[in-house]
DNA sequence: CTGAAAGCGCTTACAG
DNA sequence: CTGAAAGCGCTTACAG
């Protein structure tokens, strides 16, 4: 490989100036600034990036860590933070923690060996000490898409997850729901501790009582909908609805019912949150609860950029959802329909 | 941040000590070895990973390139990759292409700037100039998860396009169909264009015609599946099967159908490729050829890993695919059955 | 506008 | 078993 030191050589300069008429072309004469290109092409130079990091202290590198590489529920996020990354000069570099908060750290520790400048933390389940030092003061340049709760204001962008969930809830309700299950995620996850809680909130709200077996937790892959749902299916006093926390679940639903032959949405409602674009193509098509993602995947990386830069940025940002109606749901058979005075 | 000077300095030893003690435990004194742990612990010491990479000459990293990291097909083909890596010590860095080649040579470029020590490349359109030099030899460790033409051997694992598309046709062809389109990607893509060949010589095998208009090329995605599928339903003499070279399309062609009040698989079969998980979950289930995802991730790296040892691998793998029978494909309608001597 | 020199933080022959 | 010294390839004050 070619370097700095072959270049100036053939060129007959310093390497200091190979270094700035490659860099900061204005700074050189015009005359060496030829002679130096010219003479990088001759040799097939290439700038060695490791010590030009070395030497900058900086990588122009950013790591965006994934719970997991599986929903594609991320790539629209990960699109968000490319083109705004791009834009700046930014590499990006992707790590897959495979839902397991451990492999989490390996990520994280790009930065304290100074091969990342900053990450991107698109899952929410981070340990605290990944994060803030013996002296609780944040120890890298780091910003969560998602929901995190600490002493320390750790720069968040995410929904309102409670209230959200709520919207969901309370459209079943308008339409006479009262038997409305859920399929969630992990509740140690911020995130859908978050939705449960607005959840069963809303039906208290409306005097309903909220049945504790009625609130399943999962990894909210397809076959977990499927499996909970027919657990949920199966019961002696069966839902007249359920809302799963993402799409996959949802349409794991549709699938056990209809393997059950339970129609939805006539005797059955399910609403799923995401909107992915497969919840268009399912049948029926799916009412679902719309995230922004490429505008969480934008604003997280404008955060990034902002501590980057040295500011201090806007600690937390909140994003607005939206219930998308498609055919998933609709008032539930007469006798199972809640009367209530509006 | 702490460096071994500083962990040199308060055990009171060298930094040559420091750093052999800590990668090299067993060939420091015992006594020294306690110092210097105690010593990096104290001040919170953890290596500077470009300095060790820019020493060593190597990063123990690879990057993984993505044509899009929209698919979900992707995504167990990273697991199988991430499994072999991570037991030998190396990162993965994930790069998307965003479907453009050009933005491929960003990601190549990270061997030339040292700060990957290979390249995986899950897309097939790549360049030749970006794999070999201009003495036309391979200019970096790379392993193609793909197909790829070339007067040199580049190491490459895949399956047979060719002989899969083949299955799927002569499934149908065997049912009696011989109205059948196809829904392909980029032709200029080796794979879409060994699948269509794949496609055209079994229908001439079997004395079909085969008619240009009834191969159409798109980004295989659900909405151009739904589109491309309504361009082909609206034919005077629409096929009475499709086959889709990805499962996306293939439900993209499921709904579509559904609004045309075209019965699946009674009046359209339909056939996907990949074996996604969600394959299972539309409606009718897809019948549609396996690949194996994860086996094509675990073989790429194991490639990859047998180059960076410095040995000659294997140049070619090709691994099996499947015919899964499900629900989306039957015999046509007797009017449109072809009768074939067998 | 240009060069000599120092230094980023590490590892590794080499010598003892 | 340990240390002094060189060097990986770059960039950047500093001096001219």
């Amino acid at each position: 490989m070619a370097t700095v030191k072959d270049v100036a050589r053939l060129a007959g300069v310093s390497t200091a100036t190979v270094s700035r008429a490659l860099a900061n072309p204005e700074v050189v004469s015009p005359v060496t600034r030829r002679k130096v290109e010219k003479a990088a092409a001759e040799v097939g130079y290439s700038p060695n990036g490791l010590a030009r990091s070395l030497r900058k202290s900086e990588s122009k590198t950013i790591v965006v860590v994934l719970p997991n590489i599986d929903s594609t529920f991320f790539s629209d996020v990960v699109h968000g933070i490319e083109a705004l990354a791009h834009k700046h000069g930014y590499k990006l570099l992707i790590g897959d923690a495979g839902n397991e908060s451990s492999r989490l750290g390996s990520y994280f520790e790009l930065f304290e060996s100074k091969q990342v400048d900053g990450v991107l933390s698109l899952s929410s389940d981070v340990p605290e000490s990944m994060i803030i030092n013996s002296a609780g003061e944040i120890k890298l340049p780091i910003v969560i898409a998602g929901e995190y709760f600490s002493d320390i204001p750790v720069p968040t962008v995410h929904i309102d997850n409670h209230y959200s969930a709520k919207k969901g809830v309370e459209y079943l309700i308008m339409m006479g729901h009262y038997k409305i299950a859920c399929i969630t995620g992990k509740r140690s996850n911020p995130i859908y501790n978050a939705r449960v809680n607005g959840h069963t909130e809303t039906m208290k709200k409306w005097k309903i009582p909220v049945t504790e077996d009625r609130i399943l937790e999962c990894d909210l892959s397809y076959i977990a909908g499927y499996n909970l749902g027919k657990q949920l299916l199966s019961l002696d006093n069966k839902p007249s609805a359920i809302v799963c926390h993402s799409d996959e679940a949802a349409i794991g639903v549709l699938k056990i019912a209809r393997e059950m032959n339970i129609p939805v949405p006539s005797e059955l409602s399910v609403i799923g949150f995401d909107n992915l674009a497969l919840s268009e193509y399912c049948v029926p098509e799916l009412t679902t609860i719309h995230q922004p993602r490429q505008l969480i995947g934008e604003t997280s990386m404008k955060l990034l950029l902002e501590i980057l830069a040295g500011k201090k940025p806007n600690p937390e940002m909140t994003l607005p959802t939206q219930l998308i109606v498609r055919e998933s749901a609709c008032p539930p058979p007469v006798d199972q329909r809640l009367q209530v005075d509006l």
